[in-house]
DNA sequence: AGTGTAATATTGTCTGAGTAATCCCAACGG
DNA sequence: CCGTTGGGATTACTCAGACAATATTACACT
C-alpha cells in the first residue's frame, strides 16, 4: 500500500533539509560515484529497474540522472544506458559535486590539490580586490570579520562567517568566473575546518590572518594582499595536513594525480 | 496531428549534434538566461504553460529545468515558482554556460574576465605540468601540436588540436580540479580563436608560442612553463581585443565588473 | 495587533503507454 | 577477405493526465 511507503519515504528524506526526490537521488548516486563505488566506464541500471530498485518513480529517477549529467558525472544514450563519465569531465568545483566529495572521505590527494588551485586562484583574487574593491564590498569583509570574532570556528555560524568573508573577498575581485569559483572554495573552506576541528580542536586563532588580507585590501595594496591570502591558505593547508597526520603514509603519493 | 509536429520539431533539433529535446530547451532557456533576456529574479513561466507555448510535454520542461538548476541558472520552488538566480550563483565556468553566453554575444568586460582567470590559472598550471608530466602527456601535447601544424586554425581542426594541446597541457597539471577547468578553457579557446578569425584572419601564427610551452614542459623547466604560457594567453588575448577593436569605447569600462 | 489556520497556486511525483535513437550482427557486395 | 549496408532488439526519450506535497497568502480568531 502507498501508505506506508510514503511516510517511510518522507521520514527518509526529511534529514537533508529541503531537498526534493530527485535531489536526494541524485545527491546519493553522486556520491556513490565520485567515492568510487561507481568507476568510470560502468553502467547504471536500466531506468525501470533502477526506480524499482529505489522505489521511486522513472519520473524521479530520471530527472536526478538529468541533474548528473548536467555536472559532468554521468552521460546517457539510448540502447546503450547511463555510464558514469571519465573523471576528467567532472565538473569538480561544482560546489554539489565538491560537498559529495566531501560527504564521504576526502582523499588526501584531492585535499592537496584543491589547496593547491586557492594558492593559485585566491592569492590572484586578493590583490585584484585590492584594486577593484568597493566601500560596500569592504563592508561585507567587515562585517565578516565581525561574525568570525563572536563565533567560533567550531560553530556554525563562525563557518558561515568564514565563508562569508571569503565570498566577499572573491566578489570584490571584480572577476564574474572566479565570483563563480566562491561556492565550492566556501564549499571547502567549511568543510576542511570541520576537519581540523575534529580532531584538532582550535589550535590556532585564524582571526589574524584574515585581518592582514581585510587590512591590504582596504589599503589598496595588491602585493600585500596576495603575500596575506597566500599565507592565509597556506596555513589552513597546514592546519588541516596536522589534524590528518595519524594515518600519515609515504610521502610519494602527495604528488601523484587521483586518476585510476 | 502528430505528425506534422514531430517531424519540424526533429528538423529543427537536428541542427545540434545530439542534443535531446530537453537538453534544446535548457539550452534555449539558458542562453535567453545568460544573454540577459531573463534577468535574476525573473520568474519563469508555469510548467504548463510554458511547456504548451514551447509545444513539448511539461515532462520534457522539467527535465530542461533541472539542467539549469543543476548549472544555479535558476531555482524552482512549490507555489512560488522557477526564478532566475543571482548572476554570482551561476557556474560560469561549466562548459555548457559558457558556450551560451558565446553562443550570444560575448560582453568584452566578460572576455576580460575570462582571459584573466586563464592568465591566473594556466601558467601556474603549465608550471605544475613541468614537474609532474608522464611521458604519455608528452606525447599528448606533441601530437596536438603537430595537428596544430597540418590544420590551420581557421579550420576546426586545427582549433580542436588547439584545444587538445591545451587540454593536455591541465591534465599533465597533475590536479583533478585544473582538469576540470578543461573544457570550461577549450571551449573558450575555440570560440575566441573564431572571433579572431572572424574579423582579422591569420595575422600572427600561435605555432611557436605553444612550441616554447611544450618544450619548457618537456625540459621540466616549471618557470621557464610559467612564462611561455603566460606570454601565449597574453599575445591570444592581444589578438582577440584587437579584432574587436572597432567599438573601442573608454578604458575606464575594462575593469569594471560586470555586475548589473 | 499578533497568531494560528485554511484556501490556493505551483512545483513535485506517479503511472503507463508509445516513440525514437543507437548498437549489434548478419547478409551482402566489393 | 574486408568493408558496407540493412534489420532487429534494447534502451533512453517523450508524452498525457492525475494526484500529492509545499509554501505563500489571506483570513479568522484570540
Amino acid at each position: 500500500m502507498p501508505n506506508k511507503k510514503s511516510s517511510a519515504r518522507t521520514n527518509a528524506r526529511a534529514r537533508r533539509k529541503s531537498l526534493r526526490l530527485h535531489g536526494t537521488i541524485a545527491r546519493d548516486l553522486g556520491v556513490l560515484i565520485v567515492s568510487g563505488r561507481y568507476k568510470p566506464g560502468d553502467i547504471l541500471n536500466g531506468e525501470i529497474d533502477a526506480s524499482d530498485r529505489l522505489q521511486v518513480s522513472r519520473t524521479a529517477y530520471r530527472e536526478a540522472v538529468r541533474i548528473l549529467a548536467a555536472k559532468g558525472l554521468v552521460e546517457s544514450r539510448p540502447k546503450v544506458g547511463t555510464r558514469v563519465s571519465p573523471q576528467a569531465r567532472w565538473h569538480m568545483l561544482d560546489p554539489d559535486v565538491l560537498s559529495w566529495i566531501f560527504e564521504f572521505e576526502p582523499d588526501d590527494t584531492l585535499l592537496a590539490n584543491l589547496f593547491e588551485l586557492r594558492k593559485i586562484v585566491e592569492p590572484e583574487a586578493a590583490a585584484l580586490a585590492a584594486l577593484r574593491r568597493t566601500d560596500e564590498e569592504l563592508q561585507a569583509m567587515e562585517q565578516a570579520l565581525k561574525g568570525m570574532e563572536q563565533h567560533s570556528l567550531a560553530s556554525e555560524a563562525g563557518r558561515l562567517a568564514d565563508q562569508d568573508f571569503h565570498s566577499a573577498m572573491l566578489r570584490a575581485s571584480g572577476n564574474a568566473f572566479i565570483v563563480s569559483l566562491t561556492s565550492g572554495i566556501g564549499a571547502a573552506v567549511s568543510w576542511t575546518t570541520i576537519f581540523k576541528q575534529r580532531h584538532n580542536p582550535l589550535r590556532r586563532d585564524p582571526l589574524p590572518d584574515h585581518i592582514k588580507v581585510y587590512e591590504a585590501v582596504k589599503a589598496a595594496d595588491p602585493k600585500a594582499a596576495h603575500a596575506a591570502m597566500l599565507n592565509l591558505v597556506d596555513l589552513a593547508q597546514l592546519d588541516t595536513a596536522n589534524s590528518r597526520k595519524p594515518k600519515a603514509k609515504s610521502a610519494t603519493a602527495s604528488i601523484s594525480s587521483a586518476r585510476s
